[in-house]
DNA sequence: TGATGGATTACA
DNA sequence: GTAATCCATCAA
Protein backbone atom coordinates (compact mmCIF):
# COMPACT_ATOMS: atom_id res chain seq x y z
CA UNK A 1 0.00 0.00 0.00
CA UNK A 2 1.14 3.92 -1.07
CA UNK A 3 2.43 5.40 2.05
CA UNK A 4 -0.13 8.20 1.18
CA UNK A 5 -2.79 5.96 1.39
CA UNK A 6 -1.70 4.15 4.59
CA UNK A 7 -1.51 7.91 6.35
CA UNK A 8 -4.92 9.42 5.51
CA UNK A 9 -6.47 6.04 7.13
CA UNK A 10 -7.09 5.33 10.97
CA UNK A 11 -4.44 6.84 12.99
CA UNK A 12 -3.47 3.67 15.02
CA UNK A 13 -3.16 1.71 12.19
CA UNK A 14 -1.05 4.49 10.46
CA UNK A 15 0.90 4.55 13.27
CA UNK A 16 1.80 0.57 12.86
CA UNK A 17 2.34 0.74 9.40
CA UNK A 18 4.86 3.46 10.04
CA UNK A 19 7.02 1.28 12.15
CA UNK A 20 10.25 0.22 9.60
CA UNK A 21 9.91 3.47 7.85
CA UNK A 22 12.45 5.30 6.88
CA UNK A 23 13.00 9.30 7.78
CA UNK A 24 16.13 11.28 6.43
CA UNK A 25 16.76 14.36 6.81
CA UNK A 26 20.22 17.08 6.53
CA UNK A 27 22.59 13.65 5.70
CA UNK A 28 21.18 11.39 8.80
CA UNK A 29 18.65 8.69 7.96
CA UNK A 30 17.00 6.64 10.35
CA UNK A 31 14.53 3.41 10.25
CA UNK A 32 11.90 4.20 12.72
CA UNK A 33 11.15 1.94 15.65
CA UNK A 34 9.14 3.56 17.84
CA UNK A 35 5.73 5.75 17.26
CA UNK A 36 2.70 7.08 19.36
CA UNK A 37 -0.92 8.16 17.52
CA UNK A 38 -2.80 11.02 18.20
CA UNK A 39 -6.47 11.26 17.06
CA UNK A 40 -8.50 14.03 15.91
CA UNK A 41 -10.27 17.12 17.37
CA UNK A 42 -13.06 15.90 20.30
CA UNK A 43 -12.19 12.35 19.87
CA UNK A 44 -8.81 12.07 22.23
CA UNK A 45 -7.94 14.46 25.31
CA UNK A 46 -4.54 13.40 24.76
CA UNK A 47 -3.85 15.61 21.60
CA UNK A 48 -2.94 18.60 20.85
CA UNK A 49 -5.66 19.30 18.45
CA UNK A 50 -8.76 18.09 20.93
CA UNK A 51 -9.84 21.47 21.33
CA UNK A 52 -9.90 22.72 18.06
CA UNK A 53 -7.76 24.81 15.83
CA UNK A 54 -4.97 27.07 17.45
CA UNK A 55 -1.86 28.49 15.89
CA UNK A 56 0.70 25.99 17.00
CA UNK A 57 -1.65 23.06 15.35
CA UNK A 58 -2.71 24.23 12.15
CA UNK A 59 -0.29 21.86 10.32
CA UNK A 60 -2.83 18.99 11.95
CA UNK A 61 -5.60 20.20 10.08
CA UNK A 62 -3.77 19.47 6.84
CA UNK A 63 -3.60 16.49 4.37
CA UNK A 64 -1.66 13.12 5.50
CA UNK A 65 2.22 13.40 5.25
CA UNK A 66 2.90 16.82 6.80
CA UNK A 67 5.25 17.04 9.46
CA UNK A 68 4.12 18.76 12.53
CA UNK A 69 7.06 20.05 14.62
CA UNK A 70 6.37 21.82 18.14
CA UNK A 71 8.80 22.87 21.17
CA UNK A 72 7.71 21.86 24.49
CA UNK A 73 9.56 21.83 27.63
CA UNK A 74 10.94 25.62 26.52
CA UNK A 75 13.98 23.27 24.51
CA UNK A 76 12.84 20.35 22.69
CA UNK A 77 11.10 19.64 19.49
CA UNK A 78 9.11 17.29 18.48
CA UNK A 79 7.78 15.28 14.70
CA UNK A 80 4.71 14.34 13.77
CA UNK A 81 3.20 12.96 11.13
CA UNK A 82 0.19 14.39 9.66
CA UNK A 83 -2.64 11.27 9.18
CA UNK A 84 -6.10 11.04 8.58
CA UNK A 85 -8.69 13.03 5.80
CA UNK A 86 -7.73 16.92 4.93
CA UNK A 87 -9.40 18.63 8.08
CA UNK A 88 -9.29 15.73 10.31
CA UNK A 89 -6.59 16.33 12.70
CA UNK A 90 -4.94 13.11 13.64
CA UNK A 91 -1.07 12.66 13.72
CA UNK A 92 1.82 9.95 14.31
CA UNK A 93 4.36 11.47 17.04
CA UNK A 94 7.76 9.52 15.98
CA UNK A 95 9.65 8.74 19.38
CA UNK A 96 12.31 6.84 18.20
CA UNK A 97 14.68 5.14 15.53
CA UNK A 98 18.00 3.60 14.27
CA UNK A 99 20.21 5.13 12.62
CA UNK A 100 20.62 3.46 8.97
CA UNK A 101 23.04 6.02 7.39
CA UNK A 102 24.65 9.35 8.29
CA UNK A 103 26.08 7.55 11.44
CA UNK A 104 28.95 10.11 11.82
CA UNK A 105 26.70 13.46 11.38
CA UNK A 106 24.24 12.33 14.07
CA UNK A 107 26.94 10.74 16.64
CA UNK A 108 28.48 14.65 15.86
CA UNK A 109 25.05 16.64 16.73
CA UNK A 110 24.68 14.28 19.91
CA UNK A 111 27.81 13.87 21.27
CA UNK A 112 27.73 12.44 24.67
CA UNK A 113 25.20 9.93 23.63
CA UNK A 114 25.66 6.25 22.73
CA UNK A 115 25.04 4.77 19.31
CA UNK A 116 22.05 3.08 20.37
CA UNK A 117 20.64 6.21 22.15
CA UNK A 118 20.90 8.68 19.34
CA UNK A 119 17.56 8.82 17.61
CA UNK A 120 16.02 6.41 21.16
CA UNK A 121 13.60 9.64 21.86
CA UNK A 122 11.22 12.19 20.52
CA UNK A 123 13.49 15.09 21.15
CA UNK A 124 16.70 13.17 20.62
CA UNK A 125 14.98 11.77 17.23
CA UNK A 126 14.84 15.60 16.11
CA UNK A 127 18.39 16.50 17.25
CA UNK A 128 20.05 13.83 15.33
CA UNK A 129 18.07 14.78 12.01
CA UNK A 130 18.49 18.45 12.87
CA UNK A 131 15.14 18.88 12.89
CA UNK A 132 13.24 22.14 14.29
CA UNK A 133 10.07 24.35 13.89
CA UNK A 134 11.80 25.45 10.59
CA UNK A 135 10.31 21.93 9.37
CA UNK A 136 6.91 22.51 10.45
CA UNK A 137 4.60 22.14 7.43
CA UNK A 138 6.87 20.30 5.16
CA UNK A 139 5.75 17.63 2.98
CA UNK A 140 7.25 14.70 4.09
CA UNK A 141 6.08 12.47 1.07
CA UNK A 142 7.05 15.25 -1.71
CA UNK A 143 10.45 14.23 -3.49
CA UNK A 144 12.60 17.35 -2.87
CA UNK A 145 11.98 18.15 0.52
CA UNK A 146 14.25 18.48 3.56
CA UNK A 147 12.42 15.75 5.19
CA UNK A 148 11.69 12.73 3.61
CA UNK A 149 9.45 9.61 4.83
CA UNK A 150 9.75 6.65 2.67
CA UNK A 151 8.26 2.69 3.32
CA UNK A 152 10.38 -0.20 4.46
CA UNK A 153 13.19 -1.05 1.81
CA UNK A 154 11.30 -4.08 0.28
CA UNK A 155 14.48 -5.73 0.42
CA UNK A 156 14.54 -6.11 3.99
CA UNK A 157 12.40 -8.87 5.96
CA UNK A 158 9.98 -7.07 7.64
CA UNK A 159 7.27 -9.63 8.07
CA UNK A 160 8.96 -11.36 11.33
CA UNK A 161 9.27 -8.62 13.06
CA UNK A 162 6.88 -7.95 15.97
CA UNK A 163 4.74 -5.34 16.74
CA UNK A 164 3.97 -4.75 20.28
CA UNK A 165 1.89 -1.81 21.90
CA UNK A 166 0.95 -0.08 25.35
CA UNK A 167 0.29 2.87 27.10
CA UNK A 168 1.48 6.42 25.63
CA UNK A 169 4.18 8.36 27.41
CA UNK A 170 3.00 11.44 29.27
CA UNK A 171 -0.28 10.84 29.39
CA UNK A 172 -2.58 10.48 32.40
CA UNK A 173 -6.44 9.35 33.34
CA UNK A 174 -8.92 8.65 30.79
CA UNK A 175 -6.96 10.07 27.59
CA UNK A 176 -5.07 7.19 27.81
CA UNK A 177 -4.87 4.44 25.67
CA UNK A 178 -2.65 1.40 24.53
CA UNK A 179 -1.49 3.69 21.49
CA UNK A 180 2.19 3.69 21.22
CA UNK A 181 3.90 1.03 19.11
CA UNK A 182 7.29 -0.07 19.02
CA UNK A 183 9.04 -2.95 17.24
CA UNK A 184 9.77 -5.79 19.72
CA UNK A 185 13.36 -6.43 20.48
CA UNK A 186 14.84 -3.19 19.18
CA UNK A 187 17.58 -1.31 21.27
CA UNK A 188 16.30 2.33 19.91
CA UNK A 189 13.27 2.21 21.31
CA UNK A 190 13.03 4.05 24.82
CA UNK A 191 12.33 3.15 27.95
CA UNK A 192 8.67 3.66 29.39
CA UNK A 193 8.07 6.48 32.11
CA UNK A 194 5.22 7.02 33.56
CA UNK A 195 3.86 10.82 33.67
CA UNK A 196 5.24 12.22 37.33
CA UNK A 197 3.22 14.63 38.97
CA UNK A 198 4.37 18.34 38.11
CA UNK A 199 6.77 19.51 41.03
CA UNK A 200 6.58 22.64 43.10
CA UNK A 201 7.86 25.32 41.55
CA UNK A 202 10.05 27.86 43.95
C1' DT B 1 -1.90 40.18 31.39
C1' DG B 2 -0.55 36.62 34.34
C1' DA B 3 -0.62 31.75 35.60
C1' DT B 4 0.08 27.13 34.44
C1' DG B 5 2.30 23.14 33.01
C1' DG B 6 4.04 20.45 29.17
C1' DA B 7 3.59 14.03 23.67
C1' DT B 8 11.50 15.55 27.48
C1' DT B 9 16.20 15.02 28.60
C1' DA B 10 20.46 15.03 31.24
C1' DC B 11 22.62 14.57 35.30
C1' DA B 12 23.24 13.99 40.58
C1' DG C 1 15.07 12.46 42.14
C1' DT C 2 14.95 17.06 39.95
C1' DA C 3 16.59 21.27 37.29
C1' DA C 4 16.53 23.36 32.90
C1' DT C 5 13.91 26.70 30.11
C1' DC C 6 10.30 28.74 26.49
C1' DC C 7 5.87 29.43 25.11
C1' DA C 8 0.95 27.92 23.84
C1' DT C 9 -3.12 28.13 25.94
C1' DC C 10 -6.53 29.68 29.02
C1' DA C 11 -8.87 32.36 32.67
C1' DA C 12 -9.86 36.90 34.00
Amino acid sequence: MPLAQLLSGPVDVAARGLLGCVLSAHGVTVRLTEVEAYDGVGLDAASHAHRGRTPRNAVMFGRAGLAYVYFTYGMHWCLNVVCGEDGEASAVLLRAGSIVDGLELARSRRPSATDRDLARGPARLTQALAITGAQNGTDLLAKDSAVRLRPADPGTDHGSVEVRSGPRVGVVGEAQREWRFWLAGEPSVSTYRAAVVRRQRG
